[in-house]
DNA sequence: AAAACTTAAAGTAAAAAATACTATAAGTAA
DNA sequence: TTACTTATAGTATTTTTTACTTTAAGTTTT
């Protein structure tokens, strides 16, 4: 603490000194075409056995965006995921043990790629739709719904959603992707000129297997493409009328 | 503080709660056909005589919002003042007097009703282009990056613009801001019918004043109409190309 | 092996929106 | 009254979006 410090009714600064801040994570995944958000169950209290997010309380000497991804490493064993901060939640009373504000990151994971494993205080880890979610511990239903929100206004003018599906995928998968995402239907025709017509996708010499139907071609995210595109101007848009 | 609670690591919560919160407030305004921030000098150890975005840690009995808010109206004496959060920067170090953790907030300011006035530990407040900007206290330039870059994206696709501008303006002002804003250079007469297809202003049966030449038609902004038409599933949007 | 079926992928025509530009109106100033 | 400035309306062209049709390429059934 430091000398100079006083405030500015002259209280101490050591007396604002009493924060404690965490991260909760909101782990995005796509399965059956379905938007699913990772949830844990509480081995400790408070809300023992309740569903909750990841998250953990930030120690004093790790960088907060370092802590987000340490939690996330923690809980999934996943490393260079996908993550964004959203917003920060700061009522007084929101957590019992005292002043908690946390801070919300989402990561969008691949789920060809992974494998939740549970952690000391967490008893299981589950997949959810969020469409159909439980009643969650500490105000973290509204950490949420602000996290879905954020993220289906994000995939509008971001290519963030292609992180949500494995590295190679279908035209269509892309399609019902975004339909889940923005709860719309696209034309087919006119979905794939849009998408190819921004050059941001790589042909691969592989189709789809192990379908009982003309197998279709399979496609990447260039990611390399979309920095280069960006500089020139360009602005990734899918929004939808209506 | 409460029993149940030991981090993962058997560490007493109590190790945790050490943090400081702060709340810095970027306040945006349009004078002179240029976008101005609000900077304030610094009449306090540490970076005394610098300048910096007003900001101050956020007490324990108080919510983060209403804290933001206390900050803005402590040095601008403004209410009701469009705030919204964009980021949370919480980089180790980024405060000599211990671990503070800040969120940011900005703001948008109408510059015919806005009077700053210092508060105690600030010696002077000052607009700057945004052009045009000193070196600042803390991590503060850093936050202001972010916040113009925030403000750029979101200006598109929601009319906070209007926040800037004077309660009666011309078409060609808010066209002259949104200039400013996006940097691009619009055709007066598709700018004209692009807003006015929006159906978001309502035409006053008043003119300006005191122009050498034919004066132009005051507009409001319909806010209630705006809520309206959201709910209709109207997007406002302004997005330019290239 | 042919026919039926399913989905991929290309094409096309109409509608809507964005853009560039022109013309006219309404005020001020000399 | 004339020249000048800016507001505002209008129009024609181009581009983009949308809706729909056709063809292609595979699998499955008979």
């Amino acid at each position: 603490m430091n000398k100079y410090f006083l405030s500015e009714n002259n209280v101490p600064f050591q007396d604002y000194f009493n924060f404690g801040l965490s991260v909760d994570c909101v782990v995005f995944g796509y399965v059956g075409e379905e938007i699913k958000v990772l949830l844990v169950q509480r081995d400790a209290e408070p809300f023992l056995g309740n569903w909750a997010l990841p998250g953990d309380l930030v120690p004093l000497d790790e960088d907060l965006a370092d802590s987000a991804s340490n939690v996330l490493q923690n809980l999934t064993g996943l490393e260079n995921i996908f993550m964004e901060q959203f917003y920060t939640f700061g009522a007084v009373d929101r957590h019992p043990a005292g002043r908690v504000a946390t801070v919300g990151y989402y990561s969008l994971v691949k789920s060809d790629n992974y494998h939740p494993i549970a952690s000391s205080w967490v008893k299981e880890t589950e997949w959810f739709s969020i469409k159909d979610l439980p009643k969650l511990a500490f105000d973290h239903d509204q950490i949420l719904e602000k996290a879905v929100s954020t993220l289906k206004s994000r995939v509008k003018y971001r290519p963030v959603g292609f992180e949500l599906l494995p590295t190679k995928f279908t035209l269509l998968e892309l399609q019902a992707l975004y339909e889940a995402l923005l709860d719309y239907k696209f034309d087919k025709p006119n979905f794939r000129k849009k998408i190819l017509s921004m050059d941001l996708l790589v042909q691969l010499d592989e189709v789809q297997a192990n379908v009982s139907h003309r197998p279709a071609k399979l496609f990447q995210f260039d990611e390399m493409r979309y920095i280069e595109l960006r500089k020139e101007g360009f602005a990734f848009d899918i929004t939808v009328k209506g």
